[in-house]
DNA sequence: TTTATAGTTTTATATTTATCAAACAATGAT
DNA sequence: ATCATTGTTTGATAAATATAAAACTATAAA
């Protein structure tokens, strides 16, 4: 018997708050939304070319994006990718990037 | 050809920003996990025994709720009754109760 | 090595949010 | 009629949030 499924990890409803946080701001549901149907990484520029925000503003949402656990990034050369991380959040609510 | 499966209503997604908004606080989490667990309407008095959180926070959660249109209200003398409105939100955003 | 580019951090600001006490309905009970 | 109960609204407050300009860091290009 598993004990996650009589109490809940206090971490896993953490995480679902911060993703439902995440997915409450429009520009955030749309670099997640871009990200999922995409289907593979994407650069901040490349981001930013779809997603009309500040530079800075855009970086201020990455970096809440990427603290919550919901994307990842890659640094190369003087660009960063960022990846959805579809696994983990599907584990946890699943369905729920495919109804954004 | 769906009209809405090319362009999604703004409203639509607002609505899905509205739910996500409503779920990222730890009071209004419990309160919709609570009225999704038990499957039937429930009295203020009966979710402020098992959310604990002041009467007139509740109130304001309560009204979040029910302005988002997550939740309906009835009133029955000078109690009322809240109902998860489990229909609308399993049409937008299937699956999504059943994972909190 | 100077300059341009990509992105972050800092600073400042306005707005929104959560909380609770206190005052306020509205209805039921005595 | 008076009191008690249920829940809402108002007002005040502290904290969190979104935004963007400006300064900054790091790398690439000239």
């Amino acid at each position: 018997m598993n004990i996650k499924q009589l109490s809940p990890d206090v971490s896993e409803t953490e995480f679902k708050q911060q993703v439902f946080f995440a997915l409450s701001d429009p520009g955030r549901y749309k670099i997640v939304q871009m990200l999922y149907n995409v289907g593979h990484e994407m650069g901040c520029g490349e981001l930013n070319q779809h997603v009309e925000i500040d530079k800075s503003t855009m970086s201020y949402h990455l970096k809440t994006l990427r603290e919550a656990g919901i994307t990842s990034t890659r640094t190369q050369g003087r660009e960063k990718y960022v990846t959805l991380n579809v696994a983990k959040i599907e584990l946890e609510l699943p369905g729920l990037l495919a109804s954004l």
